[in-house]
Order: C-alpha cells, then sequence, then structure tokens
RNA sequence: CCUGAUAUGGCGCAAUUGGAAGCGCGUCGGUCUUAGGAACCGAUGAUUGCAGGUUCGAGUCCUGCUAUCAGAACCA
C-alpha cells in the first residue's frame, strides 16, 4: 500500500508534523502569545498590542483527568484557539491561557484506585493533558496557566472564603458589606448576644440542617449535584437526607439578582432559562388560615380554597392533629385508620417507605389523609380540612398549601380522589370543557374581587390581607443555600478553626495559606451506598498533629481544633478566571487596573465580564451559578469592577461516535468494523449493529488526538474538527472524512510550493478579476463568520477560493497570501510555513487579517433570471446599475411577452413576470 | 406530561430581508501512469420530515402532525 514515489515536498503528515514542531518552537521561544497586561510583572509596552482594545477568551476549568483525552474534549479549546487568533490578527490584544480544576473527588478517587498520593496523580495528569494539548498548537499565554491545587492559588481561594464568611447581606441595599458595618450597629448588645446576630447573618455560616449525604462517596453533596431521582450526579449512588453540620453559603440572598442580571448577558437563551427555572422564583403572597401560614401565587383564588394540605414532615402536624375523628367525617378520608394519630402515622411510614424515584413515578395518583383538624379561611370565614399529602414538599414555600380545586390541576385530581367540593373563582371561557381552569378571566364567586382580572384581584387581596393581619404579599425561591463543605482530602481547607466553646473563629489573612497536610490515609471513609444512618468522618479528622493548632489571635497563643472539612471543587472554578489576568500578583488576588481592563464594564455590556466563554452544557446551573455568586459578592465589596463574571457565553456541542454489538450484544472495536454496504456492518466476518452515543472505553470508539496528528497532522485535525458542523451541535466522528481537510490544506501548499522542488512558486501577476472578486467575497464572509463562531461555514469559503485558485495556471501572490492569512486561525502552522516561504520575516500572529475591498464586491453585470408563473423561463445580463425600467424591458423581451399582467423586479435578484 | 432545539443528495453541512437549492466527503468516469495514489479533469446524485395555508414566488413566514435529541420533574 505504500506509495512508490511522493514527490518530496508534499504536504504529507511527515512534512505537517515537522512544521509543526518547527512553529511551536518558534512561538515558545518568542513568547508569541504572551498577552500584555496594563501593569505589573506582565505589562509590556514593547508589545504590539500594548493597550489595545481587548478580548478575553475563555475555555471552561478543565478537570485533568486520568485517561487522557479524545479527539472530543479539544472541540471547544480549538474553536476558542480559532476565534482568538483571528482576534489577534484583527488588531486586539487577546487574553487565552488554561488552567486546572484539580482539586476534587475525581482526582481523589483516581488517586485511591491507583494508590498513590493526589498530588502526585494529578501533576502527572496535568503533565500529561499539557503534552497532549501542546500537539495542537493552541496559542495560549503559558504565563497566566494556574491549577487550583498550586498553594499560592488556593491561598487566594482561602481569601475570598473569608472575605465571604466576612460578609453579611443587606437587605435593603441589596449587596453584601462587611461584616465590621454589622458590628458596628449592634455595639450596644452584649458580646455573646451579638456574636449569635452577627454569626446568623454572615454569607458563609455554619447550620444543622437536613443535607443530602452519600454513604457511597462518604461526603453530602450540594443539591446541584444531586439528581432528579435521588442519586450522586459523580458514581450514581443513593443520597440521603440527613440532619447534619455543615458550612453552607448564602447563595439564596442573591436570588433576584442572579435572575434579574441574566438580562443583560449574552447567553444562549435555554441557558438563562435553566438557571431561572432553578432559581424558582415565584411571586405572590402568605396567608394564614389559623396558624397555619401557606404561600401561594394565587391570592387571588383565596375563595375556593376548600381544603388545606400540609407536607407530611410539617411541623405543625403534631400540635394539631386531632384525638379522634369529627362526627361525620368521610370514610375515604380516614385512610381506614381509626384514629387521626394512628392515620398520619401511617402515612408517615408509607410516604418514607418511597424513593423520590417511585414519589415521581406515582405522582399522578393523589395519596394523603384527614388529620381531623379544620382552619378558617380568613377570607371567608370557612373552616375547611386539613390533609397530609405527599405532593406537597416540605421545603418549598412554607410546606403548606391552601388547595383551590378550581384553578389548579394538582388540587383538582386530590379533590377528585377525596370527594372535596370544588369552587371556581376564575370564569372560563364558554368553549372551556377542561377540569382546572389557569388561564385568565374575570373572578367568580370572590366577594368584593367578582369582576376583576387575576392581576387586579391579585393586588386586591394582597391589599386586603395585609389591612387585616392576615397575610401579606411574598416572593419565595426554589434555590436553597449552597451547602458548601465536603468530607473529603483533596480540597481546600477552610481557613477556621474553632476555640474551646466551638465558636468558629476566621483566621487572618496574615495566617493564609492554610496548606493542606500531607497525610498517609488520604481515602474518606465510605459506607454500604445504603447505609443512610452512617456518620460522615474526614481524613483530615485523622491529622490531629495538624488539627491542634497553636496560634495568636489576638489574646495570647491558645489552642484552637482547625476545620476538618474541605471545600468542595467549584470553589476554584468560581474565581479561576480572574486569577489569569493577574497570576503571579503576591499582593492582591488581582490588580484593580488588570481587572478593570480585561473584565471590566464596557458601554453596551454594563455587566463587564469575559468576552467570550466557551463550554458545554452540563454546567448550566452547577458552575455557573456559583461563579456568578462570588462574582457578586467580590463587586459588592469593591474587589472587582464587574458585576457578571462571563458577558459571552457560547456553549459547544459535542462529538460523539458510533459503537457496534455483535449479536451477543457484546461491544467489538469501532476501528476494526467495515461498511461492507451502505447500512450493513461487518466485523470479523460477523455483520454487527451500530449505536450512536459518547466516545469511551466502553463502547471502544475512542480516537484521540495523538492519532490524528501523528495520522494527518494537527493543522488537518483542527480543519477537520471545525468544518464538521456548527460549534454548537453535536455531530458524529468519523475518521474516514479526515482526509478530506487534509486534501484541502494539501491543495493551498500546493497553490504556493512546488511539490518536487520546494520552490515557492506565486507570481507577481495580478489575480483575474473574477478570483479577485471571489477573494474579497471570500474575505468579508469569513470576517462575519468569525465574529459569530461559524468556522464550519467558514472553511468552506476558503475551500472553494482555493478551488478557483487551483484551476488557474500559476498562483497570483495578491491572491495567495490573503488566502494564508485566513487560513491562518484555522491550520496556524502550515500558514506560518507558507508565510515564511512567500517571503515574510518572523509569525503573521500579528499580520492585519485581510480586509475587504468595498468595491470589489459588487459586480459590473447582474444575471438576472426571468419566471414566468414562478418558473425560470430565461436570464438576463444588465449593468449593476440599470434601472428598474430597464431591467423590466430586457426581461419581457427574452422570454418574449408583451401583455404581462404584472412584473415584479426584485433589485439584484430576478424578474418575475405574472403572464 | 411539559419546555426547548433539530429535520435539506448516500454522509456531514450551506443558502443574507421570502427571490436561480449550493459546498465538502463519498460514488462513478476520464487524464497522467508499469502500477498505485491522499494528484489532476469531469460527472452522477434532492418532491428541503409529513399535510395544509399565505404569496407572482416558500428550505425560509403561518397552522397542524411525525421523528430524533436535550432539559425539567407535583415548586403551590
Amino acid at each position: 500500500m505504500e506509495q512508490v514515489e511522493v514527490p518530496p515536498f508534499r504536504y504529507t503528515a511527515e512534512m505537517a508534523n515537522r512544521i509543526e514542531a518547527r512553529w511551536q518552537d518558534y512561538w515558545r521561544q518568542n513568547g508569541t502569545f504572551h498577552a500584555p497586561n496594563p501593569v505589573g510583572p506582565l505589562a509590556d509596552a514593547q508589545h504590539p498590542r500594548y493597550g489595545a482594545e481587548k478580548m478575553f477568551v475563555l475555555d471552561m476549568f478543565p478537570y485533568p483527568s486520568g485517561a487522557g483525552l479524545h479527539v472530543g474534549h479539544p472541540l471547544g479549546f480549538i474553536g476558542t484557539d480559532v476565534f482568538a487568533r483571528f482576534n489577534r490578527m484583527a488588531g486586539r490584544n487577546v487574553l487565552h491561557t488554561m488552567g486546572f480544576d484539580a482539586f476534587g473527588l475525581p482526582a481523589e478517587q483516581y488517586a485511591v484506585q491507583t494508590g498513590t498520593h493526589p498530588r502526585k496523580t494529578t501533576e502527572e495528569n496535568i503533565e500529561r493533558y499539557r503534552a497532549q494539548l501542546s500537539m495542537l498548537g493552541l496559542g495560549h499565554d503559558p504565563r497566566r496557566s494556574v491549577a487550583t491545587t498550586d498553594v499560592e492559588f488556593y491561598r487566594w481561594t482561602q481569601w475570598i472564603f473569608l472575605q465571604i464568611y466576612n460578609s453579611w447581606f443587606d437587605a435593603d441595599q441589596k449587596k453584601a458589606r462587611p461584616i465590621a458595618e454589622l458590628e458596628a450597629q449592634l455595639a450596644h448588645l452584649p458580646a455573646s448576644e451579638r456574636r449569635k446576630i452577627v454569626d446568623s447573618k454572615r454569607l458563609a455560616y455554619v447550620s444543622q440542617a437536613p443535607v443530602n449525604w452519600c454513604p457511597g462517596l462518604g461526603t453530602v453533596l450540594a443539591n446541584e449535584e444531586v439528581t432528579a431521582d435521588g442519586r450522586s450526579e459523580r458514581g450514581n449512588f443513593p443520597v440521603f437526607k440527613r440532619n447534619l453540620k455543615q458550612w453552607m453559603m448564602r447563595i439564596t440572598a442573591y436570588a433576584d439578582r442572579l435572575i434579574d442580571d441574566l438580562d443583560v448577558l449574552d447567553w444562549p437563551e435555554p441557558i438563562k432559562l435553566m438557571q431561572r427555572n432553578w432559581i424558582g422564583r415565584s411571586t405572590g403572597a402568605y396567608i394564614d388560615f389559623s396558624s397555619i401560614r401557606v404561600f401561594t401565587t394565587r391570592p387571588d383564588t383565596v375563595f375556593g380554597a376548600t381544603y388545606m394540605v400540609l407536607a407530611p414532615e410539617h411541623a405543625k402536624v403534631d400540635e394539631l392533629v386531632a384525638d379522634e375523628w369529627p362526627d361525620g367525617t368521610h370514610a375515604v378520608w380516614t385512610g381506614g385508620h381509626a384514629t387521626p394519630r394512628e392515620a398520619v402515622a401511617a402515612y408517615r411510614e408509607f410516604t418514607a417507605s418511597k424513593s423520590d424515584v417511585e414519589r415521581q413515578a406515582d405522582a399522578k395518583e393523589k395519596t394523603g389523609v384527614f388529620i381531623g383538624a379544620f382552619a378558617m379561611n380568613p377570607v371567608n370565614g370557612a373552616h375547611i380540612p386539613i390533609f397530609i399529602a405527599d405532593y406537597v414538599l416540605a421545603g418549598y414555600g412554607t410546606g403548606a398549601i391552601m388547595a383551590v380545586p378550581g384553578q389548579d390541576e394538582r388540587d383538582w385530581e386530590f379533590a377528585e380522589v377525596f370527594e372535596l367540593p370544588i369552587i371556581r373563582t376564575v370564569e372560563p371561557p364558554a368553549s372551556f370543557d377542561g377540569k382546572a381552569y389557569t388561564g385568565e378571566g374575570p373572578a367568580i364567586n370572590s366577594g368584593f374581587l367578582d369582576g376583576m382580572d387575576i392581576a387586579q384581584a391579585k393586588a386586591a387581596i394582597i391589599e386586603w390581607l395585609e389591612a387585616r393581619g392576615f397575610g401579606e404579599g411574598a416572593v419565595t425561591y426554589r434555590l436553597r443555600d449552597w451547602l458548601f463543605s465536603r468530607q473529603r482530602y483533596w480540597g481546600e481547607p477552610f481557613p477556621i478553626v474553632f476555640d474551646e466553646h466551638g465558636n468558629a473563629i476566621a483566621l487572618p489573612d496574615s495566617m493564609l495559606p492554610v496548606e493542606l497536610p500531607d497525610v498517609a490515609d488520604f481515602a474518606p471513609k465510605t459506607f454500604d451506598v445504603n447505609d443512610a444512618d452512617s456518620e460522615p468522618e474526614t481524613p483530615l479528622s485523622r491529622a490531629k498533629e495538624w488539627v491542634e493548632v497553636e496560634l495568636d489571635l489576638g489574646d495570647g497563643p491558645r489552642v484552637y481544633r482547625r476545620e476538618t472539612n474541605v471545600m468542595p471543587q467549584w470553589a476554584g472554578s468560581c474565581w479561576y478566571q480572574l486569577r489569569y489576568l493577574d497570576p503571579t500578583n503576591e499582593q492582591h488576588f488581582v490588580d484593580p487596573a488588570n481587572e478593570a481592563y480585561w473584565v471590566g464594564p464596557l458601554s453596551g455590556k454594563p455587566s463587564g465580564g469575559v468576552d467570550l466563554y466557551v463550554g458545554g452544557v452540563e454546567h448550566a446551573v452547577l458552575h455557573l451559578l456559583y461563579a456568578r455568586f462570588w462574582h457578586k459578592v467580590l463587586y459588592d465589596l469593591g474587589h472587582v469592577s464587574s458585576y457578571e463574571p462571563y458577558q459571552r457565553l457560547y456553549n459547544q456541542g459535542y462529538i460523539q461516535a458510533y459503537a457496534y454489538r455483535d449479536d451477543r450484544g457484546a461491544v467489538v472495536p469501532a476501528e476494526e468494523v467495515v461498511e461492507e454496504q451502505p447500512g450493513i456492518y461487518v466485523w470479523n466476518g460477523q455483520k454487527v449493529d451500530r449505536e450512536y452515543g459518547k466516545m469511551g472505553k466502553s463502547l471502544k470508539n475512542v480516537v484521540t488526538p495523538d492519532e490524528m496528528c501523528s495520522q494527518y497532522g494537527a493543522d488537518t485535525f483542527r480543519v477537520y474538527e471545525m468544518s464538521m458542523g456548527p460549534l454548537d451541535v453535536s455531530r458524529p466522528w468519523d475518521t474516514r472524512a479526515v482526509v478530506g481537510s487534509q486534501r484541502f490544506l494539501q491543495r493551498v501548499w500546493r497553490a504556493v510550493v512546488d511539490e518536487h522542488t520546494g520552490s515557492t512558486v506565486v507570481s507577481g501577476d495580478p489575480a483575474p478579476v473574477e478570483v479577485k472578486r471571489l477573494l474579497h467575497k471570500t474575505i468579508a464572509g469569513v470576517r462575519e463568520d468569525m465574529a459569530e463562531l461559524r468556522f464550519n461555514t467558514a472553511i468552506a469559503k476558503l475551500i472553494e477560493l482555493t478551488n478557483a485558485l487551483t484551476k488557474l495556471d500559476g498562483t497570483p501572490r495578491d491572491v495567495a497570501e490573503p488566502l494564508v492569512l485566513m487560513l491562518a486561525p484555522f491550520a496556524p502552522h502550515i500558514a506560518e510555513e507558507l508565510w515564511h516561504r512567500l517571503g515574510h520575516a518572523g509569525s503573521l500572529t500579528y499580520v492585519d487579517f485581510p480586509q475587504a475591498d468595498p468595491a470589489m464586491l459588487v459586480d459590473a453585470t447582474v444575471t438576472y433570471p426571468v419566471q414566468v408563473n414562478g418558473k425560470v423561463r430565461g436570464r438576463i445580463e444588465v449593468a449593476a446599475d440599470a434601472g428598474e425600467d430597464a431591467i423590466r424591458a430586457a426581461a419581457l423581451d427574452a422570454v418574449s411577452i408583451v401583455d404581462a399582467k404584472k412584473v415584479i423586479v426584485v433589485p439584484g435578484r430576478l424578474v418575475s413576470v405574472v403572464a
């Protein structure tokens, strides 16, 4: 199969690899991608882009996996690199680098599996990851790379934690303020009382509350890390609710700003929607039914409340439950139990026995039981029965609802099962024949509200309730405070110690960093995955000599006990992009001048933030919500000038791959499968079935960038990934198609370099005018595509231009040079090489990207198709500036029609004749 | 069940404000050639998911449906 004779200067994989190594060395030695800061050690007034318009391009913080990269991983990295390189050539000062999110569960689990210390495996993995990425020729500024596990990095993570801990949220000003200002306000109180109040207001606080305990991982988890069916996102272990003492972050204080500020961000709508849903703001009212406070979004329907429902766990249930069934209690209400107490106990046992999955599967069948007590509807004095039912959740609102079956589908279903009365309080349209009606309409059966529309009625009833002390307007959220501690080893230690009374004390900044101690046994204590009653045990608590520490915190040396929980993986990724801006600064986590330059607010972008942030959708509510929260705290405290971290967000798609199974269902290696006929796949002589999914070891369909680089070269690989389709759409990998991209680069190469002699073959003759026009059309189109990240269409245009070029006898320099420059963002190594062979010294990184000449974008003559009754019957060629009458006449002449009913001339497009 | 996205030659994708359905890969043929090839030249290939509607004109706008993918999970 080997070629007998390949021209010595053909652009083969070997040639590509030589060129790539040469230019990567050049970039490294010359610091080509160093981006100058305004101030500090990274400032460089000699840099061609010093002080220019800035552009901060960011990839989501990768976790350096021990498994290595497959071809799907670099997709976004290549996309940001293309964008960054284009913007450098377009005159901007571009900051692009990459660091590593190296703390956290996966790193620790990998270390436990391999029996080595997580620091060692993490550092090895980072090295391996860097080596794999460096082959691709990404234009990163290596001076700015950080890892969350660097002591100098997490020193500042701890510092930010202290900022948050030492703040409180002023609800009037709607912003965080230093805790010292609150202490000053409470100066009149005794110290112990003041401390209690202050501690209860901190943005980071310790609470004893129901949390997600995951015995299989041996740690607690944030709500965001638990899947809808009650399992851990990482590892898929069961998760149980346990009352435990844990660190929390008061993210709920920022719920409104986290929702409202989405409006100024350039993010995909689906992501904004997911954040809004997760925060789950609902406006309505609290209403008191006797001693029970409910939350409702529909206070206007209160006249239709015919019963109440409490969550089975509601604190008031035990107090309210009656000793005996009241006279005349419906049989269906009792669940067949002799007394309300028995019924309540039995129902609680029934709901506790159901897993979350079962609860959801059973959601359509309403269950519940009457507790034998009644409450009074404050608007009409009606005594309505109180039920407990699992369709009301303890964690939302007040854990109690007024049930209005007329306007709520769930309440209607419940009312049908328990034979409860139904009163409509909004008049449905005559055509409505459903059950609960949730649409617009005038109020009915509602006393003084009758006739009002929903909005009017809501306002009126809230005013009425407030005037009489029966309730108040209110806003509730689905968002809970963020559970911030983990019972693991591989994370940032808290800069917190406890005194002999168990009071938490923040360490002063001067005692940072608190270094993670080396321990022999870093494995977390894990339990049987279903052992809900197990107790978390932190690995750090075993490091006795570290935990017990003598410090002088102002009142002489005393012995304290260190906090032994660690921070969750999300901590470092909440602020890493700020450290990229000023990675060597030892005085500040980022210098204010550098922060203002790179991410400060600009006109049209009031929030400031990263100019382009590329990553997968899977971080929609975890990382992106936490990072926004931290950033806002830093903004409130005056540490940053931007109030959002990421101005423009772009979600890349995934590269997926086919996998094949034989008739026993066993996966066979995908690369050994051949397609004998369309749709018929064969492996080792046997027919196999094809399926589509993620790329991974278990499906035996992994293709690595290493293989692609050695078989085709990095530039071919980059061009292929970028030309496969729009960046935000998932697409299947197809190794056989990569060759198309290689042929394209070979054609470009051949246009400039003689394959046999290696000499440069461009001519000084001007290009034919039609090629010249195509060139300028291509420039204009590629520039537009670049701004919108439409790399696939940009490449398609370059291919068309190249194909037009290969048809010419010689390659004119005035086309070859702009083509090479436009190719550079996608295939930087070959472009640098060709640029060099075209006689230019140095790198093209900061050479101006070609500009289209507007005069070349309009043709001298225009060809119009002539349609008759919608069918093309002829074409005419007229001068581009011809008047409409002339075009009309020429068109009618061309199709030999004299008595057209109507003639439509679309300038520059076509002529349509209605005969 | 709800929400959102997508549907265009065999495959992957284009098509500006509604204005000539294109590109690349594959396939086929030819050139060069002892041969091979990732070289060169040329060609084949579409009822734009389905059914209606608006329009001189619809891939594009409107209505209804189907399929695939993703997300949400009784949030009062």
